[in-house]
Formats: structure tokens, C-alpha cells, sequence
RNA sequence: GGGUCUAUAGCUCAGCCCGGUAGAGCACCGGACUUUUAAUCCGAUGGCCGAAGGUUCGAAUCCUUCUGGACCCA
């Protein structure tokens, strides 16, 4: 496979090497991008290094385009001005070799700015052809497996990635603003907690454990204010074990915060203030276009209660009812379209019941309050009616995008809504929370007040930038293994220290 | 987990219905060309038709299984 085009470029890249050509150079300095240079007047030079994107060639002139970080844009050879060292490096360019060149800026007669190349030095030989100029690169497994290809062929993709750096960037200064401290925390977790999702596990070979990877950092991010670290917060990876669809990644990025003396209400006003500053900031509005829907961050959020929503949008009072059976009961007969075989607990089939009935109309970006206790085991509940938390969810799009809460702090609640997960847990229900032993001795120690949110990332980033699967909105999603595209790299011998 | 679609040259795709020596464009290679920008023109390369089995005189094409990917459903 592709036996002609690595003939021909190792032919080349032995031509340059017998002139004694540094195929792959150190270092090349620059004066300007390739977009700063093709700013300049007519007349002036600059020094630019880059990729070769495309090639023209006449007799005695070449138009080529050359792209750097900034954008790409056309430098011309002409012979007659070129002396014999760097036309011999031109004969033995490629379409995606870098080089670095040096010339003066002239405009052509369609009026392009231009760099005439005067110097011309090799940087780094490709050895394979980049994908068609004109169709990009289209097969969708090569575009999550070879994103490299696909940032630099296809129009979009690198701006998309430009859009998610910048609204982490803009949260982390948000947040830095109003007096928040990053943290990391682990990873690697003896019991994960925080959140009702299936764990992957590892284990640590020289303690001989299972360890879990985190599906949420909440329990730590509370100790940590705890320890009096009143306000603060942490972007980072967590891990669910769980299907793939393009709503749902396994590795995900989210952003937790926790706020001593903060309640949820707090935390309504700050993430609506957020997530309109970061809009702003991001897209310069406000309002999203996305997928043909407008979806308007700059009018009022409209408030949604849990239990009045389910019951308004279905009939069904999901308060009124003590056991399992009798709740499936009543579902049924007003909602024969849920499954409620599928779930094995009440607030498992509370969940259900609203994501198949309400959540599939929430389009426009608005909130969700006061979810029955039983569905969030580190919520605090409502000083009114302690059946519901003090909770809320942003919803947009259909998308749960953010989950927040006034926190627990009272250990002996705590202690028995665990219990209550582990019963759910015995039920079946798999999908429960584990606990440490320790987090509830923090507790025990004392919180303040608090409350706190958790953002996730890949799907703001994925409203913002127009794209319909999350996939689109990190680099390398999950693949399955076995990449064809490296078949030969996976014959090589491996050494034990590679195998996982 | 179930269903639909999909895999042919480095890339983008035809060919499959109805079996008969593997096609195009771009890229690559040789030639012409000082204003192109999907440059153009002439010529030449390039394939384990995702993998394995089966049917057949003969399979990219029909059948089965497997693998990767996309979408839908649960």
C-alpha cells in the first residue's frame, strides 16, 4: 500500500540528503505568521515557515500555499530569482512538506498579496499524500482516527476547537474573578461517588486494589472546602462506563464548582451569568443558532418543578405513590409508550417518566427544580418540604447541561440516603451511588453551607459550535481499537511495559 | 442488546439490482507553460474491491460469518 508515493518522496528526501539537505531541520526562525505577513505592504519582507498545502507550477514561476497556525495563504517561486541551492530544494518538494522561506511581499495581477520566496529552507519531509485538496477528508472513522488530517483539510474543524479552548478559558477567568481556586483531585478513586452512573475499573497492581476511575469529583471537591477552601472548582476528565451516542462520551470533560454559603438559588443566578458571559465571549451573542433551532440565552429561563412539570406534561403524580409497583401502576395507565419494566427502583423510574415525557420538549434554555429526594443522595433537602431537594438542571436543547444543588452537609442524613443506595443497589438498580466511609467522617467534622454545580463541558461546546454529536467536540473520541490506518506500527514486536 | 446503511487506488467516489479481465476525478511520476489559486494541456503509473468461508466454469457483484464505522431503536 501506498508503495509509489513512498518510493518517490524517499527518492526525494535521498536527493536532498546527498546535497546535504538536514531533512529534518532544528529550528527555523520566523518574523511573522503567514497571515501577519501577507498583512504587510508591498515591497516588505518576512520570514515564514509551514506546511506546503498546494503547489502550481508554470515553467519559470510557482504559485504554492503555505499555512502555519494562523490561516495559509500563497508565496510564488520564481526561477530566475532563485539560485541553484534552493531550486534544487524546490524540485524536491512535497505537497505537505514543511519548509521555511524568506521573501518580499508583491501583489499578482488578480491582486493577491503575495510572498515571492527569495531563501528557501527545508524543514520535514511527509512521507504520505495529505487527503484530496477539494473533497477534504470525509470518512468518519478517519476523521475521530486521524484528526490530524482532518483539522488540516477540512474548513471548520480547527475554528470549533478554537471555540472550545476559549470557553474553558473564559470560565476558568470567570470563576478565577469572583475568587474560586482551581484544584485536581483523583482520578483514581477506591469508591466512586457523586453521581448515578456505572464506573470503569482498574486496578492498582502494587497495592493490589480495585480502584475506580471517577465519575464525578464532587465528594472531594467538598472536602476540600471542608479544609476551608471555601470557594472552588475543577475542570477535568470524568469516565462512564456506559453506552456511546452522540449526546453521551465516556470520557468527558466537566467543570464542578462548590460555593461555601451559597444556596442553589445562588447558584441560578451565577450560572445563568456564566454561561451568558461565556456565550459572549465564544460566539458574541447571546442567542445560538443550532441545528435550525434558536435557542435564546439572553431571555428569561423559564422554571420548571419537577414534580408539576411530570404531572402537567403527563397526569402522572410521581409524589403519590410509596412502593415501586404502585407507581409503575399508575405510569402505565397514563404512559403506555415508557418501559417501566426498566426500572428497578422509584426514582429510576421517576427519571425515566421525565426524560421520555418532559425532557424531549425542553428546548429553549431553562430550569429544572426541586427533583424528588430519593433522586440525588448528596442533595439537600428542601427546609419546606423535605420530599423534594434543593436542586437544579439546566436544560437546553434537550441536553441536561448543568446539575447543581444546595449540598448536604447534615452526616446523619447522609449516612442514611447511602443506606438507601445501597437497598437500590441490591434491588438491581446499578446505576446507584457508592460512598466512602470517609467523606461521611469529613461531614462529620462539618461543612458550612454550600452548594455547588457541575457543567459539562463537550455539550456546551457542542451547542456553541453547531455540531450534533459530542464526538465532533473533542479530538480523539473512544474508538474502538484495531486503527487500520496503522496496521504495519501494530505488527511491531511490543514490550511488555506497553501491554495494559 | 436489536434494526438500517456502509467499507473499491493516498483522498473523493462510480461499478453491485442483472456474475464474464478493476473505472473516473484529485494527488503522485514524465513532458509543456511567468500571473495561478480545484491552474490547464499531453502521456504514464497506481488495486488482496475490509477479512474468512460458500455457491458458480467464472464473484467487487449472489449467500453466510466476522471486523471497523455511521445512523435509528431499547
Amino acid at each position: 500500500m501506498a508503495q509509489q508515493f513512498l518510493r518517490h518522496r524517499r527518492e526525494k528526501l535521498e536527493n536532498l540528503r546527498s546535497k546535504g539537505v538536514l531533512v529534518y531541520a532544528e529550528r527555523f526562525d520566523v518574523t511573522h505568521t503567514v497571515l501577519e505577513a501577507l498583512a504587510l505592504e508591498v515591497g516588505q519582507t518576512a520570514r515564514i515557515a509551514g506546511r506546503l498545502m498546494a503547489m502550481r507550477k508554470f515553467g519559470k514561476l510557482s504559485f504554492a500555499h503555505l499555512r502555519d497556525r494562523s490561516g495559509s495563504g500563497q508565496i510564488s517561486f520564481k526561477k530566475m530569482q532563485l539560485d541553484e541551492d534552493a531550486l534544487f530544494i524546490l524540485s524536491n518538494v512535497d505537497i505537505g512538506d514543511f519548509i521555511g522561506v524568506s521573501g518580499t511581499i508583491w501583489k499578482t495581477q488578480k491582486g493577491e498579496v503575495t510572498l515571492n520566496v527569495e531563501t528557501l529552507e527545508f524543514l520535514s519531509k511527509s512521507m504520505m499524500p495529505l487527503p484530496d485538496k477539494f473533497s477534504g477528508l470525509k470518512d468518519q472513522e478517519a476523521i475521530y482516527r486521524q484528526r490530524y488530517l482532518d483539522l488540516l483539510m477540512n474548513d471548520g474543524v480547527q475554528e470549533r476547537f478554537v471555540t472550545r479552548s476559549k470557553v474553558i478559558r473564559t470560565i476558568r477567568r470567570f470563576l478565577d474573578d469572583n475568587d474560586f481556586m482551581e484544584v485536581e483531585t483523583p482520578v483514581l478513586q477506591a469508591a466512586s461517588s457523586g453521581a448515578a452512573a456505572r464506573p470503569f475499573e482498574t486496578e492498582h497492581h502494587a497495592l493490589k486494589e480495585k480502584l475506580y476511575m471517577r465519575i464525578s469529583p464532587e465528594t472531594y471537591l467538598k472536602r476540600l472546602v471542608a479544609g476551608g477552601i471555601e470557594r472552588v472548582y475543577e475542570i477535568g476528565k470524568n469516565f462512564r462506563n456506559e453506552g456511546t451516542d452522540r449526546s453521551h462520551l465516556q470520557e468527558f470533560t466537566m467543570l464542578e464548582w462548590y460555593a461555601g454559603y451559597w444556596d442553589y438559588k445562588d447558584n441560578m443566578r451565577f450560572i445563568q451569568e456564566l454561561l451568558r458571559h461565556v456565550l459572549m465571549e465564544a460566539t458574541g451573542s447571546t442567542v445560538v443558532e443550532y441545528q435550525g433551532q434558536t435557542l435564546d440565552f439572553g431571555a428569561e429561563w423559564e422554571v420548571f418543578d419537577y414534580r408539576e412539570v411530570v404531572l402537567k406534561e403527563t397526569g402522572v403524580d410521581i409524589m403519590a405513590h410509596d412502593t415501586l409497583e404502585a407507581l409503575a401502576a399508575e405510569v402505565s395507565a397514563k404512559c403506555p409508550d415508557v418501559p417501566v419494566g426498566k426500572a428497578k427502583s422509584i426514582p429510576a423510574l421517576i427519571d425515566l417518566l421525565y426524560k421520555l415525557t418532559v425532557r424531549p420538549k425542553m428546548i429553549q434554555p431553562c430550569f429544572l427544580i426541586h427533583h424528588p429526594t430519593e433522586m440525588v443522595p448528596l442533595a439537600r433537602r428542601n427546609t419546606d418540604n423535605p420530599n423534594v431537594l434543593d436542586m437544579f438542571q439546566v436544560v437546553v436543547n434537550t441536553w441536561e447541561i448543568v446539575k447543581a444543588y444546595s449540598e448536604l452537609v447534615d452526616p446523619v442524613d447522609q449516612k442514611e440516603r447511602v443506606e438507601a443506595q445501597q437497598d437500590m443497589r441490591d434491588a438491581g438498580d446499578d446505576e446507584t451511588m457508592m460512598m466512602e466511609t470517609d467523606f461521611i467522617e469529613c461531614m462529620e467534622y462539618g461543612m458550612p453551607p454550600m452548594s455547588g454545580l457541575g457543567l459539562g463541558i463537550d455539550r456546551l461546546v457542542a451547542l456553541l459550535t453547531g455540531v450534533d454529536s459530542l464526538r465532533d467536540t473533542v479530538f480523539f473520541p473512544n474508538m474502538r481499537g484495531k486503527a487500520p490506518a496503522s496496521a504495519k506500527a501494530a505488527e511491531a514486536p511490543k514490550t511488555e511495559s506497553d501491554s495494559e
